[in-house]
DNA sequence: GATGAATGAGCCTTCATTCAT
DNA sequence: AATGAATGAAGGCTCATTCAT
C-alpha cells in the first residue's frame, strides 16, 4: 500500500456502506426483492458488484443491514415524540402525521417497508425483526399513556390497537404510493384517519 | 369394463386444475412464492411438473390464477352480505367477523394473499388487481349504505375508511397468523375492531 | 367393437400415415425438424399426437420414413428417364429440368429435403441415406452413358460432375426457393444451368 | 507482485470469445447445432457455462456470432483475390482452389457452414446473412470482370452462375468431408471443377 | 479496499413419448 | 385404432457469490 493511502480516515460510519443501502432501497422498491439484482444495486450505487459483499455478508444480509439501519432512523424521529409533554391524544395525532410526513418524503423507503418487510420477516431466516416491534411498541405506549390518562377507553387491547393503527396507516400509505394519487393530501387522510380512530364512524 | 366406469364423470370442474391451485396455497404460504420451487407444487399436488403447464402459463400465472380463483370465492362470500335486510352497522361487524372467519378456517390462503398479493400486484407484469379492488368496493358499499341511512358520520371518506378499514383487519389478521397465538381468539379482535371504529377510542 | 367399425377396409397402403407425412412435410419445411414439434405435426395432420406412434416409432423416424417415401417416388419419376431412346445430353437437359419442375411443383418437399435431408444425413443415428444416393447415381448413370457414346470428354470425373451438378441445381432451387423470386423462372434457369455444364463458361 | 505480472497484457483482442467459438464450431460440427449442449460446448472452451452468456446473448447468437466472425475472415481471405492483376479465368481458379483449401485446412467450419448455415440462414430469427450474400457477390464480381474482359460468355446470367459454382463447390466439399476421402485430393477436385465451369462437359 | 470477470448451482420450462380410456 | 392428458428427463439461462488482480 502506497504512502498516499495513509490519507487522513473519515471518521465517520462507513460512507460507501450508506451508499449501498440507499440504492438497494430504490432498486428494491421498484423491483422488489426478488426480482432485483445484486448487481441492480452495485450499479445504482455506482461500485462493483464484489464491493457490495465487502460491506454485508449476502444479498439476505443487504436487505436486513437496510431494515436495521433504517428502522433505527425511524425509530429516533418517533421516540422523541413519546417524551414530548402533550395530551396521549395530541401524540397519537402527531404520530400519524410523522408517518404520513415520513411516507411522502421517502417514498421509496416506505415501499421496501410495506411490501419486503412482510416478506422477509416471514423467509429470511433467522431474522426476528425486533426493531419493527419497537416501532408498534410506540404507538402501544402512547396508547398505554391514554389510558393513563383516562383519556381512552380502559376496556381497548392495546395489543389490538396498536396493529390496527398501524395496519390502517401502512393502507393508507401503500394506496396513496400505488396510485400516485397527489390529489388527496396525506396530511387530511392523516387527520381523518385520527378522527376515526378516535371519536368512531359512527354519527 | 365394469358398470361403474359407466360414469357419472365428475363434473369436471377442472380437478387437477384445484388440486395444483390447493398444492400452491399450501407451498407458497409456507416458502414464499420465490423460494418455492414449480416441483415443490407439483410434488405436493401429486403431478408431474409438466403437468403443471397444462393449466397454468408459467409461475407467474399460477400465482395469478389462484389469486383471482379464490378471490372469487371470497367475492362470492361477502356478496351476500351485502344485500341482507340489516343495518350498516350490523353489516360492518359481520363483514369483520366473516373477514376473520376465514383468516381462521383457511390460514395458508391468508398468508398467501397478505404476503404475496402484495409483492405481485405490484411486482407481477401486467396485473392489474380488479378483484381486490372489487373486494375494497364491498366495503366501501357498506359505508356508503350507513351514510345513506344516517349512521355514519357523512363527512367521513369512504376511499380512506375502506382502505383503513382494510388495513386494519389484514394487519391483525397478519400477526395472529404470524405468531400462531391462539390465545387471543379472532372473534373477540373482531368485536373490540369493530367497536373502535364504530365508537372510537376515546372515553 | 361394435357391428359397423367391421366396415369395408380400403385396401390402399395406409391413409394416415400419408397424411401425416404430408403434414410433416409442411411443418419441417417451415419450421425446420428441430424447431417443429410433434405437436404441429399431428394438429397439421388432423390427428391426435399419440397418433404419430402408431405409424412412426419417433419423431427422427418420422422424418426418415419422409425421406425414404418421398425419394422412392422421385427416383420413380427419374428413374424412368434413364431409360428413354434420346442422347445422353437430351437427358442430361431433361433431368435437370425435371428437377427445377419438381422443385416448383412441391416447394415445402424441396425445403425439406434441402434443409434437413443435411441435417441428418449427419446426426441422426443410423441413418445411411442410400436413397439419396440412388438419386445421385442416375445423374452419374446419364454421365456414364455420354461418355460411353463419345458425347463427353471421357476423361471428367463422373464422381464430381454427378456432385457438382446435384450442388449446383439444389443451390438453384434454394435460392429460388428462399427469395421466392418468381421472375426468373426456373425453365430459363435450368436452360442456363445445363447450358453452362455442357458448354462451359468461355465464349 | 513480480516482475512478470508487469504484463504486457494479451493485444485484449478478446481471448476468452474466440475461445468458445472455436470450442463451438467443434462441437457443433460433431454434433450439429440442436444437439449441442451449451454445457458442451463450455466444456470443450474450458470455461464455465455461465460464462458463454458473458460473451453470447444466448445460444442462437453463440452460432451467429461464429458466422460473422469466421465469415469476416474468410470475406478477407477471398477479397484480396479480386484485386489481384490476373485474369478472370484464373481468378476464378484460384477461388476454387482457395474454397476448397479452407475446407481442407478447417473442416470443422466447414462442416458447421455447410450444415447449419442452411438451418439458420432460415431458422433463426431476425438474422439475415448478408455476410453469406457478400462471399456470393465476390464470385459474382469475377463473372462480371470475365465478361467486361470479354472471356466469359456474356449470355450467362451472373445471378445464376454464382450460386451455380457455389453450389457445386458446397456439394463436393460436403461429401469430401462427410466420407472422409482423402483418396480424391481437393486439388485435384479443384481443377475438374474449374475445367468444367469453363470448358463444359462436351467433347 | 475495490474490481468485475468468472463461476456453477439451481430452476423454470419444453416437448417427445406413453398409456389409460 | 385413436385419443390427448400426463409425464419427467433434459437443458438453456440466470444471478448470487467468489477471487485473482
Amino acid at each position: 500500500m502506497s504512502v498516499h493511502s495513509l490519507r487522513f480516515k473519515m471518521p465517520r460510519t462507513n460512507n460507501k456502506k450508506e451508499l449501498i443501502i440507499d440504492a438497494a432501497i430504490k432498486v428494491f422498491a421498484r423491483k422488489g426483492f426478488y426480482n432485483a439484482k445484486v448487481a441492480d444495486v452495485a450499479k445504482r450505487a455506482g461500485v462493483a458488484d464484489g464491493t457490495i459483499y465487502l460491506y454485508f455478508k449476502n444479498k439476505d444480509d443487504l436487505l436486513i443491514s437496510l431494515f436495521e439501519t433504517k428502522m433505527e432512523e425511524i425509530l429516533t424521529r418517533f421516540s422523541s415524540l413519546i417524551e414530548k409533554k402533550i395530551s396521549a391524544e395530541k401524540k397519537l395525532r402527531e404520530f400519524i402525521n410523522l408517518y404520513f410526513l415520513m411516507i411522502e418524503q421517502d417514498q421509496d423507503l416506505a415501499e421496501v417497508f410495506q411490501v419486503e418487510l412482510r416478506q422477509s420477516s416471514k423467509f429470511l431466516k433467522d431474522y426476528h425483526n425486533q426493531k419493527f416491534i419497537d416501532f408498534l411498541n410506540i404507538i402501544g405506549a402512547i396508547i398505554e399513556e391514554g389510558i393513563a390518562q383516562s383519556l381512552f377507553n380502559k376496556n381497548i387491547s392495546i395489543h389490538n390497537v396498536k396493529l390496527l393503527l398501524f395496519g390502517a396507516l401502512d393502507e393508507l400509505a401503500r394506496q396513496w404510493i400505488l396510485t400516485g394519487d397527489a390529489s388527496r393530501s396525506l396530511k387530511q387522510t392523516a387527520n381523518e384517519t385520527a378522527d376515526i380512530l378516535l371519536y368512531g364512524m359512527l354519527k
